[in-house]
DNA sequence: GGACGATCTTAATCTAGATTAAGTCCCTTC
DNA sequence: GAAGGGACTTAATCTAGATTAAGATCGTCC
């Protein structure tokens, strides 16, 4: 049996949706489970879904012309993740998106997401509020890349996602933060003599 | 008298709207004219407006700690910009926006947005899709600084806004590039030399 | 239980880009 | 028209972080 419990929270903290609302909203909704390691959209091709993830953890990365995996960002429980470029404009993505452990996510493919808004016009608020919300994060991290040491960078990721650091590999780290393995190491060791 | 045409073909490319919503909306706007110079939102205050750029070129900065300036971004005539987090949460500002030349912009205040908002509901699916395409261009950027040399990102940058080069000093498009001044000469003649 | 592979660490060396400092070229403005 | 200031360049030196290479540690799979 599928909870939907975590999406409808997520969701109507901004906006209220009725029966016949939140049923369209479900209907809408793939569901599926990944395993660590899988792979649910493939850089080179085009993005098929909007990701909610309801358990677990997402990450999504480019590959550059090296063949060097550059992180982008890690979804976990509650965030939706995904190439809005490719999924809506229908070109190639150049991004991956990997479960880093078991995952359970829901789906929403281009046309189920366009008529979804169709049906249930409420629901662009909600999606204007968390684009709008991404959107700052974005831009703090741009901020940050460029004002910030390495050192810096690591610690403040530290501080917004302290449960991250538990399961996902260091060197995803590493590639989120914009650093070596090797220097994030260098750094890590730096602060725990420090400490 | 003030002209609407800009603001509306913006917006009329995502939704339609009647004669009703069209007055909604451009009685929720104030015009101002700025000098090249002037400051419209200032680092350390809280923003109180989401500005729309109908002529001229705005640019949005951080001060960090050094008290060096970090370009966020450029808004050229059509764009939309502003600190939505310090506009819709309330708090501080840590960027300032600035006019680089002479500039006529259109602002919304928070509950002017809200307001228009609820009035046009229509408005919330041009903001979504706004946003949606700004969170594109941010994680395109983060995956940019993180994978290409200053070289790269230079060529690109020149590629994705080419009129821009022509009137901001050097200094702010080597700050948006996360580089230094001085850097960005040598690879200006690196470049030249090249040709 | 040993061999393999993946993650992480350490250390030596190298380099993209920062810093510092001086100089050029223009604008203002008095 | 001299004096000052801002934008840009050049060049020398320095450093954060990359690269390379060699271990260490720890599964896991046969």
């Amino acid at each position: 049996m599928v909870d939907f419990k975590s999406i409808l929270a997520a969701i109507e903290k901004h906006i209220t949706l009725d029966d016949v609302e939140r049923a369209a909203l479900l209907s809408s909704l793939e569901s599926r489970s990944l395993k660590a390691g899988d792979i649910i959209a493939r850089s080179g091709e085009q993005a098929q879904h909007f990701i909610f993830v309801n358990m677990g953890c997402l990450m999504t990365y480019f590959t550059d012309s090296n063949g060097v995996e550059r992180v982008l960002q890690f979804a976990t429980a509650s965030w939706w993740t995904g190439d809005l470029d490719s999924f809506s404009k229908h070109n190639k993505s150049c991004y991956t998106t990997r479960a880093l452990v078991d995952t359970e996510v829901f789906l929403l493919t281009y046309p189920g997401f366009e008529s979804l808004l169709e049906k249930v016009p409420k629901l662009e608020k909600y999606f204007r509020v968390l684009f709008q919300n991404s959107l700052v994060a974005h831009g703090r991290r741009i901020t940050e890349i460029n004002s910030y040491s390495a050192e810096e960078r690591y610690e403040a990721f530290r501080q917004r996602y302290p449960t991250l650091e538990q399961f996902v590999p260091q060197k995803y780290i590493a590639s989120y933060l914009g650093v070596t393995p090797e220097f994030l190491s260098k750094v890590r060791r730096r602060i725990s003599h420090k400490a």
